[in-house]
DNA sequence: TTTAGCACTCTTAATATTAGAGTGCTAAAT
DNA sequence: ATTTAGCACTCTAATATTAAGAGTGCTAAA
């Protein structure tokens, strides 16, 4: 309220706007029109509703009329930063416009607010010992912190090292793989064996391996267990050597969805077929397994706003990704992100994937200590 | 085709049906009755319109007139088995009219078909072995062929005894401990150490806690250390009996949910009110976290079916769920249901569930042999 | 360059109209 | 004692009509 009165101060005449501070990157958006290109998103963020020049000028006390406003509205959505659904309708913001508030005319996204940082802190805290479920926690935190649709991939690593395997007996002829790799990472698996095998013999086994691949990668293993005689200890070594492949596979990948219920009352979805398409496109939509390997490669280390599919995926159109690698660069990383629609809150959706990413980041750091 | 064909040859007059073979349980349900009320139900789940006396007559070949079907409808109206939208519509069934169908008039749910037996047989061994996924991807199996939204829940151990515990140090003062019980659950939890500790030491320590607390549960062990004196080894047993004890409370459990996209494109959900309704339902909904508790503990060993949420459930109103146990009465036990939309296929939903906790059971008899 | 004024367009809601589907009831037929 | 033909009646769903109002774009004046 008071913000928006201050920065009326700086609104006069297109004149007066050009020759002010800022140095400007175009010549077309005078700071007249990005303040009302500003007003129309935030208007539209809050309301859905279509954004008239009279409301403009009236809530925001502009000392100018109307009809100027609508003056430079037209030449706004010439240049396509706004459209109109019909023509007795107030101005929308198009996907350009997004795009343009995003980087020019957006406040910096700050942190969270101090009492946000500590709830989200403390959900964090009990996540932390929680091996199994902390990503579909972590997702579970960033929805509800967001308000919109959260994601989260399990972290990729690039090069897993052995940190111990255990292989526990569970019947004759089955037994439980547990191995642990230098980053962190836990992974179970189920190996049937050939011959019936006493715990003993699988805890010597797996003694075997400790000890000799230690702070091995699968290549390295592979290597080493050329020359070994032992017929058993090879084939687990070999079903060990895979289980690392595995995990160095995008096909590990999974993805924690949390907070579809959140986007879903949003008034964009009343229509049942944008709902349903929104939905699926979520849940079994081929935009996110495109969308996040390139996140996890690309060469940008901060956070990534996808506006509407911005023309690459037909299936977000309605929606906007905002997305943020965690964990630590060339071994171990992962997604996590949050979705909206296009008319979403962009300011906070950055926010906090940028907090979590953090804490995420953080607590991989913690776990995967090369001790 | 040829099936309803045969069946109307049971079919002529009310006396007729009467007099005939099955022993009825009620003066009400006369033969014919009972095959409008299938005929109803058949029509009305395919099409999902409401379903006419001429319609049914003329697609049956029904040696009878739409009045008197006409009548017959009236009568099973009056006793609350099918109802009108409005004056001018067909019939559709009510919630006992389905609960009559499921419990007398459907054909015994019999095994899917042997390739779809197969499919699904195919899709488990991969499962099988993939310990960290396999609820999910038995809830994905489940909603696939159900053809419906599946809800699969993380078994719930009652008497959890340890079969094999393992440390493993990730930082100086920070360790993984992998619990693995005698019925093949696996739990890792993070434990944070007051004092730096070596491997070694952690070593020690879990094959110390393996020799001496094997096979013992929660209270067993708590028994036992009392009067153990090194202060680290009591420190982590007791970490150890409070893993225990998480796996034996139900806030341990975890509801793998998947399908919502077959759901949401069943025309009763054209409605967006419905829509929403139904996802939040499941999503984050009252019933489910009911229901499933009173499942794992009734005395019923089979299907359950819960049709319209049955007058106990105002947010299941709109849908059915059919669920089942798994696992082994006890000692570990889960669940596996589908949830629809109350004109569901409740056949091939109750086959789906049956064939899928049978299998469910099996790998997990398989993965806690006593061994 | 800005603005007042105004014609024009399009949406949205409300209201009417109509055709047709399917029933319930009555009285005749079996 | 059932069953059925016949028919009046009700309600929906689709389509058209109307009217009010919001907001624009343009023109001409400030």
């Amino acid at each position: 309220m008071g913000n928006e009165q201050d920065q009326n101060q700086e609104l006069t005449t297109a004149k007066a706007g050009e020759v002010q501070n800022t140095p400007r990157s175009s010549e077309f958006m005078t700071d007249r029109r990005k303040e009302i290109l500003k007003i129309v998103i935030k208007e539209y963020v809050n309301s859905y509703m279509p954004v008239s020049s009279d409301a403009i000028v009236n809530k925001y006390r502009l000392p100018i009329s109307p009809a100027t406003v609508r003056n430079e509205m037209a030449e706004l959505e010439r240049e396509g930063y706004i459209t109109h659904p019909h023509t007795s309708a107030g101005r929308i913001p198009s996907d350009k416009g997004y795009r343009f508030f995003v980087e020019h005319l957006m406040e910096r996204p700050g942190s969270l607010s101090v009492p946000e940082q500590h709830t989200i802190q403390h959900q964090f805290y009990q996540i932390q010992l929680e091996l199994n479920e902390w990503l579909r926690l972590a997702a579970s935190v960033t929805a509800r912190t967001a308000q919109n649709v959260a994601v989260v991939s399990s972290p990729h690593a690039f090069d897993s090292r052995l940190k111990r395997v255990e292989l526990i007996g569970v019947q004759e002829r089955l037994a439980l793989m547990v191995v642990v790799t230098q980053d962190g990472t836990i992974k179970e698996q189920m190996l049937s064996l050939d011959e019936p095998t006493a715990q003993e013999e699988l805890s010597s086994v797996s003694s075997r391996l400790n000890s000799q691949l230690f702070g091995q990668n699968r290549v390295q293993i592979d290597n080493n267990i050329k020359d070994w005689t032992d017929e058993f200890l090879v084939t687990i070594a070999n079903r060990l050597s895979e289980t690392l492949r595995s995990l160095e596979q995008h096909n590990d990948t999974q993805l924690y969805r949390e907070g579809l219920a959140n986007m879903m009352n949003q008034p964009e979805f009343n229509d049942i077929t944008r709902l349903r398409q929104v939905m699926q496109s979520i849940e079994s939509g081929p935009a996110l397994p495109t969308i996040i390997p390139e996140v996890l490669t690309s060469d940008e280390a901060g956070v990534q706003v996808i506006i509407g599919g911005e023309n690459r995926f037909e299936d977000l159109r309605l929606l906007s990704v905002v997305l943020a690698r965690y964990g630590i660069d060339g071994q171990i990383v992962g997604v996590v992100g949050v979705i909206g629609p296009t008319r979403m809150e962009y300011n906070r959706s950055i926010s906090t994937v940028k907090y979590i990413s953090q804490l995420m980041t953080n607590l991989l750091t913690e776990r995967s200590g090369s001790f």
